[in-house]
RNA sequence: GGACAGCUGGCCGAGUGGUCGAAGGCGCUCGCCUGGAACGCGAGUAUAGGGCAACCUAUCGAGGGUUCGAAUCCCUCGUUGUCCA
């Protein structure tokens, strides 16, 4: 959530960085007058509570003297019915800004280039030069369907399109690579952490995904209850509406779950293969830091990302996103994208980001800060999504009578003696 | 699924309609005491919002209700424990 104080105070220069993620002007404002609008409804109703409470301290008093009450409840109910009033208005007040801030997205930092989308991305940096093939390299599902890794068909029988089954070796693959990140991530600083695959609304609105991509989430029918797409939204609210001690940060944690998404507004896009599916799994990295720290622990999460990817010898790509391309809750992110021969591209495997203050405003995480308390830093990243480092292992590591080499680092997981 | 009992500050725990943001204890901080410490003594010690401030408002699991007034009474929900199915 955006900070309220910050936009009263300096309202252009909140509005100009909002501006830059594309938010709509005339919402910026609204949000302004409704805050004003509701400190002045806020004031009037204490007011007169204040005055309902002095009475009613009187009220005991005469009670005990044994006075006559009748003048002063009379004074009493008819303050009352005016505070009823304006406790109405400040309530429905309330409710009107809430809205408006939650569906606010976090402003960029100074730093993030503007553009419009993925095309306007800044490339940082290449790491690993792409092999070159001496033959036309398959596509990863052309490959799965040979090697019998992957059946798609019977993952829609089983499901819906873009669900799938991995048989044999595409299975132990997947439950390795988990395995090898997981220990990866730990080695770097980062505990492991076993959480729910179901969250509440709350959990939700804490790192963002609502109230305004509710489209794109899998519900239960009848609880309160969604599939994560992420498990960034059971980890970093494990320490919601808490407030930490300074010398617990920076926690630095990491989880492996399975990820739901409905990929509502990605009707067409990588519709075959196992690009982009509603349930994948994926390794994830999340920090809670000190305001101070989260820049170096963000720098660690990319590193430990992309030293995964060097450890699978897959070449890959640091790309810094520009306005239009970065999530409702990031201050600034940095993509990963690994070499995908098949489809001769880059494609996002990782995605780091920094959300400053936003997730921690709403999910109310603070820590200890002297004598006050202050919010925390919330960062998360994939480390990495396992099923399109399944698709780089294939589409990278193929020969050209499509068997698969299998990564060094992996063989100690797969009991394949090296 | 049913019955009963809890849910109070960092922790334990008292509090069944007004003087309760909440006794007491523990812990913690500061000071005194000491060569130094323990003990002892004294002071302080929740969060959010508003105000230059005095101070005001809200919060005793959450939400709603009764009442001039609710930690306390009523309702709904959540949650923990025990027992039954």
């Amino acid at each position: 959530m955006i900070d309220l104080k910050l936009l009263q105070k300096d309202f252009e220069s909140v509005n100009k960085k909002l501006m830059r993620k594309g938010v709509d002007a005339t919402l910026i404002e609204e949000l302004k007058l409704k805050n004003e609008e509701l400190k002045k409804a806020k004031s009037s109703y204490e007011t007169l509570q204040a005055l309902q409470n002095s009475m009613s301290k009187e009220f005991g008093i005469y009670k005990r003297e044994g006075k006559d009450i009748s003048e002063l409840k009379a004074r009493v109910d008819a303050n009352k019915i005016v505070i009823n009033e304006a406790l109405d208005i400040q309530r429905n007040t309330q409710e009107e800004l809430e809205k408006i801030a939650m569906s606010i997205p976090n402003m960029p930092d100074d730093d993030v280039p503007d553009g419009a989308d993925e095309e306007d991305n800044i490339e940082l940096k290449k790491v690993l030069t792409p092999r070159e093939f001496t033959f036309t390299p398959k596509e990863h599902w052309e490959l799965a369907e040979q090697n019998g890794w992957i059946d798609f068909e019977r993952g829609v029988k089983l499901a819906t399109s873009r669900f799938s089954v991995q048989f044999g070796m595409g299975a132990r693959l997947e439950r390795a690579l988990i395995n090898f990140m997981l220990d990866f991530n730990r080695s770097r600083g980062f505990d492991e952490v076993s959480v729910p695959a179901l969250v509440n609304r709350s959990a939700l609105e804490g790192t963002g995904q609502l109230p305004k991509f509710e489209d794109d989430l899998y519900k239960m029918q009848n609880q309160e209850l969604f599939l994560i797409p992420t498990a960034e939204v059971p980890v970093t609210n494990i320490y919601q509406d808490e407030i930490l001690r300074e010398d617990e940060l920076p926690k630095k944690m990491t989880a492996y779950t399975s990820c739901f998404r409905k990929e509502a507004g990605a009707a067409g896009r990588d519709t075959r293969g196992m690009i982009r599916q509603h349930q994948f799994h994926k390794v994830e990295l999340v920090a809670i830091t000190h305001p101070n720290e989260s820049e170096k622990v963000f720098k660690e999460m990319v590193e430990c990302a992309s030293d995964i990817l060097t450890a699978l010898e897959l070449p890959h790509r640091l790309v810094n996103l520009c306005t239009g391309d970065l999530g409702f809750g990031a201050a600034h992110t940095t993509d990963i994208e690994v070499w995908l021969p098949g489809q001769n591209t880059y494609r996002e495997i990782s995605s780091i980001s920094n959300t400053r203050e936003f997730q921690a405003r709403r999910a109310k995480i603070r820590f200890k800060d002297g004598k006050k308390n202050s919010f925390v830093h919330t960062l998360n990243g994939s480390s990495l999504a396992v099923g399109r480092t399944l698709v780089a292992i294939m589409e990278n590591n193929q020969n050209e009578d499509g068997t698969i080499d299998i990564p060094e680092v992996l063989k100690p997981y797969l009991g394949i003696s090296i």
